[in-house]
DNA sequence: TCGTGGTAGTTGAAGGTTCAACCGGGTACG
DNA sequence: CGTACCCGGTTGAACCTTCAACTACCACGA
């Protein structure tokens, strides 16, 4: 209800302008993505529950520290591409470091930084999640699209990460 | 690396199929996916922190409840609608009833029901909060989009939505 | 070189979510 | 009837995330 059109529109008062409702359609939509967005991580989380080694968010740090160079990365770096605080960073490595699939250790440069390390473990195990992982975002977002689905969404997405980054740069 | 194609392909053992990896172009999508919905649920939650009495879900949770005739769902209802788990929705009702937002009481039919009434309190919550909900909904995606790009968003997360549904029937 | 302020990262407590076990009440089938 | 099983919902503990300090270090200006 209080997203439709307001029954009878009555005085303004001063500092709050007259909200912009969605209107029927534009709310069909808009529900459509909450509903989406939720369902697809709650059945990517059990994909990895079940099959993996790893959670899905920890997948993620591996993947990036994978993708580094040298297979190591700074915690702020970490945080940034991760788009996550950098406490649950500390915390979530914290609990990776003792499982052995990452090492920690002090930067040559800045003494404040810490640098964040994939171990062979650590890329044992996501050599073996990555083949579930990917069959699974297939199975629930790629493969459902056709490509200019997956074109469009991809394109929207850019834009509210960008919406969202220049609003509350991080 | 390990969503890209490997390397080299080796040979294949009995119950791995052959991963279809993701092409670059498909994993620029997949990323930005990913990334812009980290950070819009982001910005979402620290919107309703501070400018809302309820967080993001208890918004959602509140507009159902409000949609439904008699501004009273039944918890099963209620999760069902919200894509959460029972368990959460017992919790969160739990929190929002010690708040005065919600109160529970017996179905008249089924007497293992427990139906969830929105309170005058509740609704008013709710009345302060929208305002400032949909202003965010539209600063960081409807807005930000073309009406056509924002139709494609929609469409595709319906596809995904309808996609994991099937795959796991809750 | 001394402050001042900002950056990198950690900590622990508070709060929310998840998981598995559980209590009834319904329902179907012998 | 009774009993075995499913459904609706709750519980509490374990776990994860968030938040607000806090430590340590860097960098800049006086």
């Amino acid at each position: 209800m209080p997203q439709d059109e307001p029954a009878g529109r009555t005085g303004r008062t001063d500092h709050d302008e007259q909200p912009r409702w969605l209107d029927a359609e534009q709310q069909r939509l808009w529900r459509a993505y909450l509903d989406g967005s939720v369902r697809f991580v709650d059945a990517m989380t059990r994909e990895h529950d079940e099959q993996s080694e790893v959670s899905l968010y920890e997948y993620e740090l591996l993947v990036r520290l994978s993708e580094s160079p040298d297979g190591a990365l700074r915690m702020s770096a970490l945080a940034d591409g991760l788009a996550q605080s950098r406490s649950r960073v500390t915390h979530t490595v914290a609990r990776m470091e003792t499982r052995g699939l990452v090492r920690r250790s002090a930067t040559a440069d800045d003494r404040r930084g810490v640098l964040c390390t994939l171990t062979d473990e650590g890329r044992r195990t996501l050599v073996v999640a990555a083949p579930t992982h990917v069959a699974a975002v297939r199975r629930y977002l790629v493969d459902v699209l056709t490509p200019e689905q997956f074109r469009a969404l991809g394109e929207a997405m850019a834009a509210v990460a960008a919406a969202c980054r220049e609003a509350r740069p991080s």
